[in-house]
DNA sequence: ACCTGAACACCGTTCAAGT
DNA sequence: ACCTGAACACCGTTCAAGT
């Protein structure tokens, strides 16, 4: 019963991503992942390098997964445009982030996306220079965004009656922090919205704004 | 040799730090703590109720060091400084950010820069509920920045050549995407540049803009 | 060629037992 | 009260042996 190789890099990968749909990024292990692909730990190592190399084709493939909607005409629509995909494919899948933070290499089939915002900036009227610059900080801002959206959504759901994370800000002190002590009770609230657009767009904005105007 | 408490809570601090300091913050682990403070690793649990706590307290520690440096009259100016004291200080101990990402709970000693920032937005004529968005815009980016930054210079150090990773931008297709194939070259370079006060200027000008100015 | 069990060198944490 | 060894339930990875 076994000569033909009887585990795929495909039926690994699908594994995977039931594995991580199913209970979570962290939950991800070598040992599990063979469990549920239905194969010895081991035999794993005979398909991918090591663990890092696995999720490395995983973030591949799901980058290929990516939706590529048409874009707006308007150079500065585009770049708010390509960056709130980009934004919205790693929301979906945040463990995603996690990865990109740790082995910072966008893969292959996300660079499309970093074309069009550095296209879309020179159309701007940035100088090559200054599109990267203008590319990285909507990196940062957007990087930063997913993991700590993605972390509270975590902690929420962990914050039960027995351990209250919030009591420092509640308990913060009137006369040192004044503006803190004034939103405790809206803090919760407050943070909980979805402001990815207005940080991004005021970025944008504020990039653009000291270029000279072309024309 | 040994009824009045051996181990305080210090002391594991302190071996913590050190332990961390020179072997790098994901080498720590309960393990080598009790072992770099000379106990056995089940007496920490008497000072420290899990792995996570001990790390809730390191961070709140170093947080108390963070220095208090004056501030600069200009309320815009001071978002800025504050901003950047955050990311100076975070990025010595680029740990701390991974930490805070997961435990999202700035330490009640580093709220005072919280607060710098939401009076000063005030000032600037943001309403509290803008200034929130203002305060939340820049800890996304800044958090990211330090996140990307700190995994890269740990990359760079593994980068040898055997296994290059900058192959990915190199090889890239001239025709689909002319942009990232005419920087290619300078890819490593660029992306190497400290872009932190030009990204965050332009959120806070682009921010503060669309506020009608006060006077 | 492909798969495997046993083994190595680790984790965080609990708990009954020691002083 | 404070500390401890043994143990539990895990990790990623290697390697010699099996079909």
């Amino acid at each position: 019963m076994g000569r033909p190789p009887r585990t795929s890099r495909a039926e690994i990968m699908a594994a995977a991503r039931r594995l991580i749909d199913r209970d979570g990024w962290e939950r991800l292990t070598m040992r599990r992942l063979a469990a549920e692909a239905g194969t010895a730990p081991t035999t794993l190592y005979h398909h991918v390098r090591d663990k890092d190399d696995l999720l490395t084709q995983l973030l591949d493939d799901y980058a290929e997964r990516m939706p590529r909607p048409a874009m707006p005409a308007d150079p500065r629509e585009r770049v708010i445009a390509a960056a709130t995909i980009i934004r919205e494919t790693l929301a979906a899948w945040p463990w995603a982030v996690e990865m990109l933070t740790h082995d910072n290499q966008v893969g292959r089939s996300a660079l499309w996306m970093v074309e069009m915002v550095l296209a879309s900036a020179v159309e701007c009227g940035c100088s090559p220079e200054q599109a990267v610059d203008l590319y990285r900080s909507i990196w940062y801002y957007t990087a930063g965004e997913i993991l700590i959206r993605a972390n509270r959504g975590r902690r929420q759901a962990e914050n039960t009656d027995a351990n209250p994370r919030d009591d420092r800000i509640r308990a913060v002190d009137v006369a040192e922090l004044p503006q803190l002590a004034a939103l405790a009770d809206r803090w919760a609230d407050l943070t909980s919205r979805d402001t990815y657009a207005l940080g991004l767009r005021s970025l944008v904005d504020g990039f653009l704004q000291t270029l000279p105007t072309p024309g």
